[in-house]
DNA sequence: CGCCCGATTGATAACGCTCAAGGCAAGTGG
DNA sequence: CCACTTGCCTTGAGCGTTATCAATCGGGCG
């Protein structure tokens, strides 16, 4: 379990309470939900092994992709605010989550201070990546923002332990495209440019980044 | 202090403790700063008056507007999550914030589920603005977006006892542009066309919202 | 084998940006 | 008190980036 989100900075005699915690596990199916807007609100989750995607629906049924989690990462956090979950997870290939019950989480904060910043932690980092993706949505222009993306998903896999540099998107072009508020044809565009200036290496959904310093130039 | 955001949904008996916590005040004039990216956290804040804007900057200078803290908002969370501010917090006009010290809320929290509550409410509420904020920025046209924008002030207004169809935009044309991802000029020509339709009223920054059902069907 | 989904690439058009000019209101200094 | 400056807003013209539409291709799966 030394691999999730959740226990990191815990003393050693809390990671026993948390494991109690969150001993209960689910997988996820390529392409189902692990739960839907308008559901209730019970659990939080960390991603054990695969991937999933957030979507916001509006009312006229345009779709937007909010968010992109990865194994070790949370998932859940926009069921707290209205006790209700406001967008779907949809797993983006086979994967597996841990269940935290949120209640039963609230209840540990009170006991431990560290579970308790853990939480926040977690709040607090969403809310600062979200803000860090409205600077991308309103202010990049598109070649910007797939290299931004590329760099973003190349350090969250080295955080992990995998390769920064090779690396699988586990999702289509158009799902990057709605992440990144662009056509998914604006998508392929660009990495095709990145691969003709040599700064990428592609083959379908298999990336390999060859010049980390041009992309962060951009 | 029961106009503010943090005591909602407290017991009585618990709103003493917190009134003691956040017993400080601060004035922000009009286009200074409460805090600003890189310093560490140490606070959260409520707007007592006014309101504020908080900006990211990007590495090459470019700034964005990534939210409006209008009076009775919470403020400051970005800080959370690395323990540092990471964008400014700039007054749109003369206000006054109540300041809560995090470190304090936190053990207060311990004590207190209904403060816990709060403030994962506050968290939570914030994550979910800023996803609906990732969807207006992603796949919204300037039209849709300045008319939902529109709808959400004129929505918290009413929230707090204010008109919601009459109010003051205290932010400039190019603030307005930054946080909905356009330029300027575009936000304006959105606003007069909205008033050439009869939509809306404008004198300035003064707006007042003829048609709701108009600019909801948008 | 045939079908379908996803990706690529091209042509065209539109939406919104940039640049520019002008106006209005408030503040400043002579 | 008036000329001048300054900041903000509005409106127009032209252009560029990116969306849309369309055709083709390849791979996976039934």
């Amino acid at each position: 379990m030394r691999h999730l989100c959740m226990p990191q900075g815990l003393a050693a005699d809390e990671i026993p309470k948390l494991e109690a915690l969150v001993c209960t596990a689910r997988t996820v199916k390529r392409g189902s939900t692990l739960y839907r807007s308008g559901e209730p609100f019970s659990n939080l989750y960390a991603v054990r092994t695969g991937s999933l995607k957030t979507v916001l629906t509006h009312r006229d049924g345009r779709e937007q992709v909010t968010g992109i989690h990865l194994a070790g990462e949370a998932l859940g956090l926009d069921g707290i605010g209205e006790d209700t979950h406001t967008c779907h997870a949809v797993a983006l290939e086979d994967s597996s989550v841990c269940i935290m019950p949120y209640d039963a989480l609230k209840a540990l904060c009170r006991e431990s201070g560290s579970v308790q910043q853990r939480l926040h932690k977690l709040m607090g980092e969403q809310i600062v990546r979200e803000t860090s993706h409205m600077m991308l949505l309103g202010s990049l222009n598109a070649e910007e923002r797939v290299a931004t993306f590329l760099l973003d998903v190349s350090e969250r896999h080295a955080k992990r332990g995998y390769s920064p540099s090779k690396f699988h998107l586990r999702m289509t072009r158009e799902e990057m495209g709605s992440y990144l508020g662009m056509s998914l044809e604006t998508v392929s565009r660009m990495l095709s440019r990145f691969q003709k200036r040599g700064i990428i290496e592609m083959e379908g959904k298999l990336i390999r980044i060859a010049d980390f310093a041009a992309l962060r130039s951009m």
